[in-house]
RNA sequence: GGAGGGUUGGCCGAGCGGACGAAGGCAGCGGUCUUGAAAACCGCCGUGCGGCGCGAGUCGUACCGGGGGUUCGAAUCCCCCACCCUCCGCCA
């Protein structure tokens, strides 16, 4: 959620900011006037309540023969009370609505444009080249017996796999390997919850723009999460952070559940987008004024991770028009395909400021009750099934087998994989 | 799944219809004392929303797990829900 003082003290500036998003000044105004219209409701709602306090109060300190005339009297004024109280709580549930649908403003050095006009800031490692016509992932893989579509579709449906020997321990050593980098970055490991309630979902933005890609539990008791960024972030959810706690850092390792409603006939090869896949997620709550360094930090752990296993890809500052409800600004890591030839987005990472923290009212303790809202920041340290796609397609060799780079070797325990 | 007991401020814990934002303790902060520290003593010490003020602040209102109800008045009474604990059953 934006702040609500923001648009009311400086509507201009808001209205600016969000017009790169294509949000219409109109619907600014509206939200403006319904802002305006809340805080008369409660001026006026406590004043009704203050003399209904004092009239209740008088008749505790009356004289017992003089209390039915008073009680009669305070119980004249109820209705009114009540009448406002109602039109307050309507309007109340619009604001929130209304407010829960703008995104969150973005961040000034975030560059123009939509979806593909992201500029590139960077690249790691070199291209690789083949004097052999390189495999895709799912040859490479199915060739090793490494997983099993097929079979996915037979139990699960499409967009479903299993990774199956030497494709599980992939992970396995993948998981641990980016683990152990957070770690040296002051990350502390936690395994989350896969299921979540509705308000965990709010809190982090999901919900109510995103309620079309995400699964829930039969009796809809539950959402099942898309990344664990969303119980990651609501760890210290209405939770007042002490200053000298920050920043606090986590990385999760989780499932992660995506519908991908809309994205029928879409990558439907391999485990490029499939409905359930792995990641190792980073998340951050610093200080405001902290967030921007935070966001390179977690930028330069995803690097770290992506270097190590000498991999192609360039580092892309992600266009407004291309950002999710909560960020303000984001860096993706796009590694090179052969089985493509594109570069395709392994990882991403968000700054999205005080957005999820207004919502989850995740605060920062600051002297004398000038409390602040914290920001918070989220980021792949790595997404299991798109980093073995980037790995087995890049270190490839004719015969079909993979090289293993030197950091992941200790990992995985071997060299080569597929060798048969 | 069945039976019972709980949920109060950063923590512990009193309160069981009226002057309660809530006793007391611990922790924390400031001070007195001390060469320094400890101890002792004194003071301060919740959050959200809204109004006023350039500001330190100040006024109003809400909040005792969440929601609803009864009442002139609810932390206290009633209903629903969530969570925690104990016992039984089941279970990796």
């Amino acid at each position: 959620m934006i702040d609500p003082r923001l648009l009311r003290d400086d509507p201009d500036r808001v209205a600016a900011a969000l017009s790169r998003r294509g949000v219409d000044p109109a619907a600014l105004e509206q939200l403006r006037l319904l802002d305006e219209q809340r805080r008369e409701l409660i001026a006026g709602v406590d004043a009704a309540r203050a003399e209904q306090r004092t009239a209740s109060q008088a008749i505790g300190r009356a004289e017992p023969a003089d209390r039915p005339a008073l009680i009669a009297q305070a119980g004249a004024r109820k209705g009114e009370l009540a009448a406002r109280e109602q039109q307050l709580a309507r309007v109340e549930a619009d604001h929130a609505a209304a407010f829960a649908r703008v995104p969150n403003l973005p961040h000034p050095d975030a560059p123009d444009g939509v979806e593909g006009d992201g500029v590139v800031r960077g690249t790691l490692g070199q291209r690789p080249s083949f004097d052999f016509p390189p495999r895709d992932h799912v040859e490479l893989l199915e060739a090793a017996d490494a997983i099993d579509l097929a079979r996915g579709a037979k139990v699960s449906g499409a967009r479903f796999a299993y990774l199956k020997g030497e494709g599980a321990l992939l992970e396995f050593a993948l998981v641990r390997y980016a683990i152990d980098i957070a770690m040296e970055y002051g990350h502390v490991p936690v395994i989350p919850p896969v299921l979540v309630r509705e308000s965990a979902m709010y809190g982090t933005g999901f919900l109510p723009t995103d309620a079309q890609q995400l699964f829930t539990t039969r009796d809809e008791e539950y959402y099942l999460i898309g990344t664990s960024e969303v119980p990651l972030a609501a760890l210290h959810l209405d939770e007042l952070l002490d200053p000298d706690d920050l920043p606090v850092r986590y990385v999760g390792y989780s499932p992660c559940f995506r519908r991908e409603a809309g994205a029928h006939g879409k990558d439907t090869r391999g485990i490029l987008r499939v409905h359930q896949f792995e990641k190792v997620e980073l998340f951050s709550f610093v200080a405001p004024e902290d967030s921007d360094a935070e966001h390179e930090r977690i930028l330069a752990i995803e690097q770290e991770v992506f270097d190590g296993l000498q991999i192609h890809a360039q580092i892309v500052d992600i266009p407004v028009g291309d950002l999710g409800a909560s960020a303000a600004r984001k860096f993706d890591l796009e590694a090179w395909l052969p089985g493509q030839d594109a570069y395709r987005e392994i990882t991403s990472c968000s700054n999205t400021t005080d957005y999820q923290a207004r919502r989850l009212r995740t605060r920062i303790r600051v002297d004398r009750g000038n409390n602040v809202l914290a920001h918070t920041l989220n980021g792949t340290a790595l997404a299991v099934q798109r980093a073995i796609i980037a790995l087995v397609e890049q270190h490839q060799r004719e015969d079909g087998s993979v090289v293993v780079p030197a950091r992941l070797q200790p990992y995985l325990g071997r060299e080569r994989l597929f060798a048969g």
